[in-house]
DNA sequence: CTATGTGAATTTATTCACAGCA
DNA sequence: TGCTGTGAATAAATTCACATAG
């Protein structure tokens, strides 16, 4: 094991390779080659055996990986060995589709409580989550929640953070276009979608310009 | 104007900087230091002053950049100073929060209809936009949409992505989590929500680790 | 005097080419 | 022999420092 940095790039894609090598077991498959595993994932064969590399390298020579060992050991370094319970605040239309979004326990996630502060929604249920008042973030703390997704407006993100990391939330996937400020130790991954698809014009080749 | 190459990571951040003049705008400012800029977009200043300079440099020194005309020119770059329709194909949850979400028109885009394959989907309202048979995405062309949406299930992306491109489509907002593949004029931006929440655990420093 | 614009330096990530182990 | 693992080379992006224009 080598214990060089690990480049950030390479960690946004170890989950990629995680669900492939899931969809390759769900197949039948008992192990597979860094060549098989980036057909799949669309990478460069390469790019995997260097991935893998920085955490030391799992893989037999002439032979290629062992998917049930290499599974295990992608779920060890991304934390992901157990299962992650996360809280949403905002069920919005955005919320309350990321409430039923089934993709999260591919990686073993669960919500396990809704916030919101539309006293209309309060107390009503989406699925099996029964949603609460946003003021009452702050009685987290007993259930050592870890995770939040918020899907609120923009002007109420900041806020929603707030009592979020006071709460003892450590990891924040923020659906709201706006920066929002954390402690240090908090890691916030944003997600904004309308400036995903307002870079795509960009790509397009003019004259088809709509 | 200068022409080097634009990396890719400074077109991923015009449409950020848009919306923060956007915002500048609406709260009555006319001008603004890149300094300013960079606070509300949280990046550095001297990144934004590289950025701008790939296109030649909008500002004026000692001064500053004018709101109105830098807004200008980022659309331009961007392709985003005509208004762009879109067709949204799979409208389940997470499909009909896209339809609703009101992030879109900020940059000017509009979705002008919607598809699903769902007989029971079929026929019924989204706001201002009723779900039509899948099938008939080919009957897109004369409305001349060059952009999509799709948020369908994994097992379907590439079939809906090939009827798209069939019809004519250029861009691609993809949600699905699977690689589709496209001719290589076609531009694909994938927005993977399970895989962002996936790296989260990484960067958080064990010991509370749920 | 101020804030931009940009070469140059540095850091980070990708790609290559092949040594080394099963 | 075949496929991994990795140092070295290349490419890309960020950061710096300052000359330059308003």
């Amino acid at each position: 094991m080598r214990y060089r940095r690990i480049p950030n790039e390479t960690v946004r894609r170890l989950p990629l390779y995680l669900r492939c090598l899931l969809l390759l077991s769900q197949n039948g498959n008992k192990s597979v080659s860094s060549e098989g595993l980036a057909r799949i994932a669309n990478v460069n064969a390469w790019q995997i055996r260097k991935d893998f590399s920085y955490f030391g390298g799992f893989g037999i020579r002439g032979f290629g990986y062992d998917i049930g060992n290499l599974t295990g050991q992608i779920r060890k370094i991304l934390r992901l060995d157990a299962v992650h319970n996360a809280v949403l605040v905002g069920v919005g239309n955005l919320g309350s589709a990321l409430l039923a979004y089934p993709g999260f326990k591919t990686y073993g996630f669960r919500i396990v409580a809704a916030f919101d502060n539309d006293s209309g929604k309060i107390g009503k249920k989406v699925g099996d989550v029964k949603i609460e008042d946003a003021r009452r973030i702050g009685m987290l703390k007993p259930k050592c929640v870890t995770l939040a997704i918020i899907a609120v407006p923009a002007a109420a993100a900041q806020q929603a953070v707030d009592s979020l990391v006071e709460a003892g939330v450590k990891g924040i996937l923020n659906f709201s276009p706006v920066h929002i400020t954390v402690p240090k130790k908090i890691k916030v991954i944003t997600i904004d979608i309308a400036t995903e698809l307002a870079r795509l014009p960009y790509y397009i080749p003019s004259g088809g310009k709509e």
